[in-house]
DNA sequence: TGCGTCTGACATTCCGTACT
DNA sequence: AGTACGGAATGTCAGACGCA
């Protein structure tokens, strides 16, 4: 049996240290740290134990939390709603406690201000009137899911909407959307910069799409790093694109918008 | 009514977790 | 072990809503 207990200090300052939000931060994020911090602890053993961490971790959250509600009740207001739900909803008393604290996304929004009066009572509005917005934000991440590759729930299905070869957004019946969206937003074409036209083929697209040209042009070239799919191994086109040789997808696509620019209004 | 704020939408791949 | 899925980052705009 592991000596797991020993690494209560360690969680401790973990969980108390400043700047540390407890209402985003996630057990997970405890061990890696936690391995981080200690040279004698290895992410296998942290693995290898994870629940007895977890538990761990759990009992020093629930010290930590309390401990700063009595000094802080504002904090302790902002647990209320979302926390009730899950976090104090198995645990809070003793037995199984829900380890995976973390709701990051949500963290993310309630840092943008917290949750002043307005936004609890548009949030309220919205869970009364059931907008369509409110249910999926109120679940998970919305942006998350929203934005994710897991648009209508399987890797690969195409959505219940897409944007067509022709910038068009529709859905599954091939019916537009623009009922809901007209117009401008990802239909919005942009004028391609030479690099950016020497790669498309094409010079005017939406950014959507010109994603898309991309990833084509990224898999028919095969310019993606086998050991870290993540990673665009540039070739000269991609080069005088970008300038560097080698390009995080991610950084790609933020890149992107220095070669997309308005249209001239037409005459 | 106008302004400010917030959310959802789209493309992409990979990682980690939960579940079977 | 294999499968399914949420979440991660990036950009921008439309639409919905609350408030003054």
């Amino acid at each position: 049996m592991a000596d797991i207990e020993r690494y209560e200090p360690r969680i401790r300052e973990i969980l108390s240290a400043p700047g540390v939000d407890l209402s985003t931060i996630s057990a997970k994020r405890v061990r890696k740290q936690l391995v981080e911090m200690d040279d004698s602890l290895t992410a296998e053993f942290v693995r290898e134990h994870k629940e007895e961490f977890d538990q761990l971790i759990s009992n020093v959250y629930e010290e930590v939390s309390a401990g700063q509600a009595n000094g802080d009740d504002a904090k302790g207001k902002r647990r209320s709603r979302d926390e009730e739900d899950d976090y104090a909803n198995g645990g809070g008393e003793e037995g199984e406690e829900e380890v995976e604290y973390e709701r990051p996304v949500k963290a993310k929004k309630a840092k943008k201000g917290g949750l002043t009066d307005e936004e609890v009572a548009r949030q309220l509005d919205s869970e009364i009137n059931g907008r369509q917005r409110s249910s999926r934000a109120s679940s998970t991440s919305a942006r998350g899911r929203g934005r994710g590759g897991k648009r209508g729930g399987r890797r690969g299905a195409k959505s219940s909407a897409t944007v067509n070869s022709d910038g068009e957004t529709v859905d599954d019946d091939g019916e537009g959307v623009k009922k809901k969206r007209r117009g401008g937003g990802f239909q919005k074409e942009y004028m391609l910069s030479e690099p950016l036209m020497a790669v498309t083929d094409v010079d005017k697209l939406s950014r959507p799409q010109t994603v898309k040209k991309l990833w084509d042009y990224i898999r028919s070239n095969n310019l993606q790093n086998p050991d870290n799919r993540k990673e665009i191994i540039c070739d000269d086109k991609f080069r005088a694109l970008f300038n560097v040789d080698k390009i995080d997808m991610f950084a790609m696509n933020k890149q992107l918008g220095r070669h997309l620019r308005e249209p001239e209004p037409e005459a």
